[in-house]
DNA sequence: ATGGTTAATATGTCTAGACATAATGCAAGT
DNA sequence: ACTTGCATTATGTCTAGACATATTAACCAT
């Protein structure tokens, strides 16, 4: 029976809980282990890689492998589109586009996507339904440039979506907050103002410059679930 | 000059990124490929296993890589200690700990973690503070079958940070929800009873068994931040 | 002591070739 | 028509060896 990089990868996790390697310690060698296992070093490589990964060790060239002190936990978000998210919690989807204009946008919403102040974007309010009940209510400042030609009629296909198919999109970040529901949120998801209400901020960016600043106001209740 | 796997990586992701490989399109073997780009094969597997684990492309045996229809986006969370994480912000950490007892635990959480109804388990209730504000109410039930036989002093450490450096966590996952404040919590954090709160629910499993379930609520305003 | 240069070393990456594994589609047998 | 089995094929993984690169530690010169 030959081993795999599996199978080194758990006997390397098992020591470091079995704390026969405690944090902080440095681990043997590539070299040394391939010797220890019988296997490649590149086998033993492709292990330790994936731990570092992971978060469980920490490799510097030259200064070798070593347990981590704290381990970092990773949890992955996958960020669906939201049509599909609604289909895979078993529900009808539907979206109403409220709002769509040109407008230049407030300071706030041009600083954090690096463009000049009172550059005109576009504006879109959509509110996205699951079973016919408010699910989502985003408002989005799309940066218009970044449009083709004739540009596309968000009426028929949400922003949401067009965009994770037509821009190709390099980085951005999420930052989720809880804040309270806003008149106009109260109103259009019909609740309470001041409800709490989960609130997802997304900047994109792509390879021509920004793209979109967007904010996605869930309906009470909602859950963002993830798994490590 | 040399191709490296990276660059390889970068030169696929252009081309889909062109659309001269269209969403759902079939991508050349990693033969054809490394015959193109004149390196070996194992230099375009890594790149390819790259652009997969970025969800990109989809890849199966023997059916060969395709272009994702519909790109799922991926944002990694790292969920540092919570006393490392109010470090970070160049505030000063401290903790008290408001509860500690042993007590049979509701139905839900035995039910969330796969316990036993009417198991007892430890309860906790910490109260973190950043710069001498309260920054985040933890209330937690931990499994005592977990401890050792001398039980650590969770008012020395922190229970978060305890079991972070000796309790090997296998999985878990995390919800995050929008709350509104409940009386015990405004009262503890000095705050109006119905603020919306950030709270951040996890169970996680060790190796021997369920391991915790935690409630983590946030001082209003606190974010949680991920970049992809 | 102090600062800059150099050699040693661990990880990172690459090559060329091999076998393993899984999924597909065709062919054969019921 | 339907199922079963098999050959095909693309990806997954491994080997043994090589060179690249970053970083440290030792050394040397000021």
């Amino acid at each position: 029976m030959t081993l795999g990089w599996e199978e080194i990868r758990a006997e390397v996790l098992r020591r470091i809980r079995a704390r026969e390697w405690p944090p902080g310690a440095l681990i043997p060698g590539e070299e040394a282990l391939a010797e220890e296992f019988g296997v490649a070093r590149a086998t033993v490589n492709r292990a330790m890689r994936d731990l570092a990964e992971a978060g469980v060790i920490e490799r510097k060239k030259r200064a070798g492998t070593r347990v981590a002190e704290l381990p970092v936990r990773r949890a992955r978000l996958e960020i669906p589109v939201i049509r599909l998210d609604v289909l895979g919690r078993g529900l009808t989807y539907d979206f109403k586009l409220l709002a769509d204009r040109v407008e230049r946008a407030p300071i706030p919403v041009t600083a954090r996507l690096g463009l000049p102040e009172g550059t005109a974007m576009r504006y879109l309010e959509t509110l996205h339904l699951a079973g016919g009940r408010p699910f989502v209510l985003e408002t989005r400042w799309l940066n218009p440039a970044i449009l083709p030609a004739p540009p596309p009629d968000f009426a028929a296909v949400s922003a949401n979506e067009w965009l994770v198919t037509h821009v190709s999109l390099v980085s951005g970040d999420i930052a989720f907050t809880a804040e309270p529901a806003t008149p106009r949120e109260a109103e259009v998801m019909g609740m309470a103002p001041g409800t709490p209400l989960l609130v997802a901020e997304r900047t994109t960016h792509g390879t021509t410059g920004p793209v979109t600043l967007v904010r996605l106001a869930h309906a009470p209740g909602h859950r963002v679930q993830m798994t490590f």
